[in-house]
DNA sequence: CGTTAGGTTGACGACGATCAATGACGGTGG
DNA sequence: CCACCGTCATTGATCGTCGTCAACCTAACG
């Protein structure tokens, strides 16, 4: 039941102080988190910024959180670990990604890379600031933070309620959905997706082995195909059907603010004075 | 596997404008949600109230999201449903808890009572007031926000890598921290708990019938007792083992604010002016 | 070529689901 | 007061999905 994994402390900060190339690589409206705007007026907040390698944590369960990060570029995901090594991948992180908000003082999950990924850092105090100057810049994060939690939501109903070939369905449908929702790079309908076995089979609550089965199956009836690192979605509409998709639990496209258009949109030209 | 349980619409709103009885039963602080001063200041703000009985829902699942609600009085939980009927139990509310923060347009689980509860309502309006008007609000509904996540990420990992024994152990465990916390009228080691077998099976992934069975072995092995409405813990210690309770998971104190004391304490001094 | 990491497949077993019957209560009406 | 329900808890028998263990394969890389 669950991979053992080892808490390998392999942290490797390369902590600058500069705003540069606070841009992240997919440069449209990123969904799931912050926008380029918004990430603009971040940066004039003179935040640091880390870059780790693939397979690297920013930090570890147990930590306590003194700052938040926004994640420029790359893959990562939490999880949390059980004593006799049992783990769970809480979710996967992508480009806009705000990590570490304010909870209680300790964090309970770790967060590890799945490629190499840049961070921008923010303290507290740079956040209390933001958000004070910024009014509007505090209802985005609860809007992001509410999102998450609905994104938690859902996967909780997958991993107690569905069985593994709906799971693995869902979790992939999902990812597509975030991939397109951010203007991912596609290639006809392959998907980069930078996940091993294990990493669905924990996110999943199943082991490898039932992955890999549920994988073939999917392959040889022609629905998707994941090989490597890449995602091939043959039929989306049966992956749909599978992953239980009533047309209830569309994608809600966030990014969508808070009120209609207008508070999101105008968060941060309500900071700038003109 | 699963309940299956019916969507039928019970909602019954009985609609009131005053500000009166917005005090939660247990006057102290309540720790998971607003406490009183904070709440005090919101029925300033003049919201309505909605009282439910047992069984109701105040909202459901597809609605669209136009109101925050704090849950002043009684128990709730919150759920998904898939089309044949499988549910899962996201969380369980109690006193103080925050409601129907701004996420997506669409609401993507449904609420439903445990006792009768009383509710405040504030539009997407009055809350984008207050927190124009009081940053500090802000902050705080960010830190309960953020705090709910972490909530929905241990659920998760219980759901996910647990076995059946653990999880109920975990739960209870955490039912009966929340209501420490709170101050629940406690007799000795045994608590008010108005859940039946159902809800534990669904909040937890599992099926009735197992729970039963967990809770008698549980009851013959003298760790604790559930029966009618009440829950008795009398080793709380074994309990705790059994919940896989590393002192890492340790409940930390929500309530404890954003940073140090200084802002959730001083988050509503901020705003009157004197 | 050998080595290693990760993917694939099979055989078997266990945990929890399913199906079914019975029991314990509490409320209601005769 | 007691028979009659309805609701929920309890217990048993059986089944199936998925976990476990183990062997083998494939590809990348030195």
């Amino acid at each position: 039941m669950g991979t053992v994994h080892r808490l390998v402390r392999q942290t490797a900060h390369t902590l600058g102080t500069g705003n540069s190339a606070l841009l992240p690589s997919f440069p449209e409206l990123v969904t799931e988190g912050l926008n380029c705007a918004e990430l603009a007026r971040v940066s004039a907040s003179r935040p640091g910024t880390v870059t780790l390698d693939a397979g690297e944590s920013l930090y570890f369960q147990g930590d306590s959180n003194r700052n938040i990060y926004l994640l420029l570029d790359g893959w990562a995901f939490r999880h949390q670990i059980l004593e006799d090594g049992r783990r769970q991948i809480l979710d996967f992180s992508m480009n806009g990604a705000v990590l570490g908000l304010p909870g209680s003082g300790v964090l309970l999950h770790g967060l590890e890379t799945l490629t190499p990924c840049m961070f921008t850092v923010l303290t507290r105090e740079r956040i209390l600031e933001l958000v004070r100057d910024v009014p509007a810049f505090g209802l985005r994060l609860l809007e992001i933070s509410a999102n998450a939690e609905s994104r938690a939501f859902e996967h909780l109903t997958s991993v107690g309620r569905r069985t593994a070939i709906e799971r693995v369905a869902f979790l992939l449908l999902e990812l597509v959905r975030r991939l397109q929702d951010m203007n991912a790079p596609v290639t006809d309908t392959t998907w980069p997706l930078p996940l091993m076995l294990p990493h669905i089979a924990d996110a999943l609550g199943l082991t490898s082995e039932t992955v890999c089965r549920v994988l073939s199956t999917l392959r040889r009836n022609k629905v998707l195909s994941l090989r490597g690192q890449r995602l091939e979605v043959i039929d989306e509409r049966r992956l749909s059907a599978l992953a239980g998709g009533t047309e209830l639990r569309e994608r809600p496209r966030t990014g969508i603010p808070f009120r209609a258009a207008a508070s999101a949109s105008s968060c941060f030209q309500a900071a700038t004075p003109h």
